[in-house]
DNA sequence: ACCAGGAAGAGAATAACATTCTCAGCGGAG
DNA sequence: CTCCGCTGAGAATGTTATTCTCTTCCTGGT
């Protein structure tokens, strides 16, 4: 159900066999595999889920792979059997997290009818959930994030789509109710707001000691909205 | 004249024996001391050239400890002589980087008189110089900062202090012009845009082979000064 | 000119991780 | 029942940062 996505080719036999075995060797070799591929994605969820509730505990993204291995009681060998690597691991997580967040995003905006409002709600739910520990559940640790960007930048936009998909919508709905600045597009608007929110809320999240800071989401939400500008 | 500030307390003495030791020794200590200080300086210069030196080559800040050494022709042994670790390298390059840019764009603005257009070219600029690899030299490497924000947020915000103080400066005099949504305090506007441009630009860098992103300075612009909503 | 002590170089030692490899046991499909 | 792929256990490797040892050199004070 969770979890799915997009480690899927890995275990998906290379599409030139389909020509060159006949189909019922297919069938044959596939049914005989299935049972193994649901004994794999067991493993597969028991890391996952490991990985998930040591990062919900410690805050923090930086585990071991040890630690990961040990907590859901399996093996190194097997670790590296089902993941690229740990970087495979913090995607699937990763993605996993921006779809669950758009899901609640989603749930939390229907509440409002004027799209807006909706925005609003949304934006504001982003906010709180791209801060460093709230000590809240699945925070989003849009934190590794940036490091990804550089060396896996397309599964990072994978990852995004759900997100950039919710806004997209609710920025066409404001366009089509005259409350979007002509001279945007919903699409664009959509990212940079996303982008705005998520980064700043993450830079953000870290205690001030001193004077200032502490950005609101009301103030972000803000920014978003109107700009610095006067009209 | 460059390379300078936050590692200065670090060969420092403390500031206690001021009141313990007689004037006269300390100022004795300190002339024998100040040939070493500008000795130590120099070897400092190295490291920090080395570096850069690197990093721009290379176009990333993943570089190695001993690639630095080598590069500068000392010692691991002087290198940790000099720096607390790689990431006080870091910051310092960091650091220095911002403040350039800083002037860079201050003086790129003074070219405007209009408070607004002024800002409209310093947001450019920033977007320009925050984007990873234009081949350029000395990129912003805002690419790292995600990764120190973590650990050493205090020095982050130290680092940007210069880019804050500009941006605030300007928001100031287009606030006194009356070109400032009369809800937005100077500072916060300066932060909110400052931290949008960087991320966004940053974000929006590596490569697109696909439909959509490559997000515009001018975009980015007008997203930061007018937002989203319809007024 | 001479000496003590602080830097510097060379590079080995340590530590933390990720990733790979070896070997032996297990369990399911034929 | 038997073979083979998947596992567990954990050793081995490779990369880095960081520390440590020892020796050499230079500098400033006498």
């Amino acid at each position: 159900m969770q979890y799915l996505s997009h480690m899927a080719q890995k275990t998906e036999p290379p599409v030139s066999t389909a020509s060159e075995e006949p189909a019922w060797k297919q069938r044959a070799v596939e049914r005989s595999t299935k049972a193994a591929k649901l004994r794999a994605e067991k493993r597969l969820v028991r890391f996952l889920d490991a990985a998930q509730a040591i990062i919900t505990e410690k805050g923090t993204t930086d585990f071991t792979v040890q630690e990961v291995v040990d907590r859901s009681s399996q093996s190194l060998r097997s670790f590296y059997q089902h993941f690229g690597g740990k970087h495979e691991l913090l995607l699937a997580l990763f993605e996993d997290a921006l779809a669950r967040s758009a899901d609640q995003i989603r749930a939390a905006a229907t509440g409002r009818s004027d799209p807006l409002s909706q925005l609003k709600v949304a934006v504001q739910l982003l906010f709180e959930l791209s801060r460093p520990d709230p000590a809240a559940q699945r925070p989003l640790f849009t934190d590794f994030a940036p490091r990804l960007l550089l060396t896996h930048s397309v599964e990072v936009k994978i990852a995004h789509a759900p997100l950039i998909e919710l806004f997209t919508e609710m920025m066409v709905r404001a366009e089509a109710a005259g409350q979007l600045r002509p001279t945007i597009k919903p699409r664009r608007a959509a990212a940079l707001t996303m982008q705005t929110i998520m980064f700043i809320a993450q830079s953000n999240g870290v205690s001030d000691d001193e004077t200032v800071n502490p950005i609101s989401a009301d103030e972000a939400w803000e920014f978003c909205a109107m700009g610095f500008a006067h009209p």
